[in-house]
DNA sequence: TGTACATCAGTGAACGCGCGTTCACTGATGTAC
DNA sequence: TGTACATCAGTGAACGCGCGTTCACTGATGTAC
């Protein structure tokens, strides 16, 4: 199992011009991301085309994969907020559909929104430590969406209900990153389809627990 | 959009010994992946590793990517094949369940059973070209698991039925990642959860198709 | 069957380059009195 | 409100290292007659 270098921030930006320059920092890896590639993409380059000299770079980030981090970090963080939107209501089971249609929707339009989102994401399966982030951001979501199940329905196992969820979420960025992959697929059919998925998965959990 | 280097062999090993060369060369990069990651893998490295010298790897792959694509290429052709076993009975759709998860179950175990399996599937989100190769192989297997349901059920639209199964084949392959990444979830559930959800989605399709 | 020659397979040594990273510094901003 | 000082932010220049890759070569294998 290869080791992972620590990525936590060297030092918090207290003034604003070096906020700024953790943005400049971020904005010229992202888009260098989708011009050269994860590979290519090299601590160097990103200080040259942010117009800083390296150890500006090196005062916020300790190396070159905590910038990565914090990239995909933002991302997800963006995408799970959305998941408070959705409203899972106990009387009404047929809206599940929707919902989890119009969430993977959302989901993409962020993602889309977001420079170089679509590599950003693939970027987080390449790397340990940024398979770490992705998979503890998935857990995260997991665990915010179960909890809102179990209150609605107390009678769940949580912990079966939980399975459910993680491989949902799962399944969803799946969906969100073949779109990229994909684009010349029916977007709006492969989320229909996704999402008929998901909630009959969801209604069959719900059956058999009860 | 990043450019993608060639990576097409330069020369084909016509002797037993360069036969075993080139499997010496996978070997090494295959332990490597898993030692040290894809970011630390390098030629120098998988020579040191192989008992050989640089020039040995370059008569046969004109750069490191074409190594990691012919792994990804190999593991991906082992899962593919797997598909020719699955029946596909018009007659008993209720097995569909349990026709794709035994074929995720041996997807599985082929994955496990080639060294650095997990880290190659991951490899294959990385980077353009391994991006590339992961594509178009779900592609193939997508047509070629269309094809054999158009034959069984001539009475559906070929092209809907392959944004199902290519939207498949996306997710099952993702469940499988997902495997490597969760361990501690609860495997045979997780797989016996996505077969459903996707022996759903298809007698769905079959059932509006007709 | 032996030998001469062609082709194939791999070695030894090195190249230039850009990588990640650091040192010692100057300039900008904030704070205390 | 001004000034002295402390802290914060970023620069200029360079480092050593390992990267991908190549050149000129020797040795191994196959082939023709």
């Amino acid at each position: 199992m290869p080791t992972a270098p620590i990525t936590a921030r060297r030092s918090a930006p207290h003034q604003k011009r070096s906020r700024e320059t953790v943005g400049l920092i971020l904005e010229a890896a992202a888009e260098l991301l989708e011009e050269v590639g994860f590979e290519k993409l090299s601590t160097n380059l990103i200080c040259k085309r942010a117009k800083l000299t390296p150890p500006a770079l090196y005062r916020y980030f300790p190396n070159k994969y905590a910038v990565l981090k914090e990239l995909g970090e933002r991302l997800m963080t963006t995408q799970n907020a959305l998941i408070d939107e959705i409203e899972l209501d106990p009387s009404d089971l047929s809206r599940l559909d929707v919902e989890l249609a119009d969430l993977l929707t959302a989901t993409l339009r962020v993602t889309r929104n977001t420079p170089a989102g679509g590599w950003i994401m693939r970027s987080l399966h390449a790397t340990p430590i940024l398979s770490d982030v992705r998979r503890d951001s998935h857990r995260r979501v997991s665990r915010i969406l179960n909890q809102r199940m179990v209150e609605r329905w107390p009678h769940l196992n949580e912990d079966e209900a939980y399975q459910t969820n993680r491989l949902g979420v799962e399944l969803g960025y799946a969906l969100i990153e073949m779109v990229f992959d994909e684009p010349e697929l029916e977007q709006s059919k492969l989320i229909e389809s996704t999402a008929a998925m998901l909630a009959g998965n969801l209604r069959q959990l719900l059956k058999t627990a009860s």
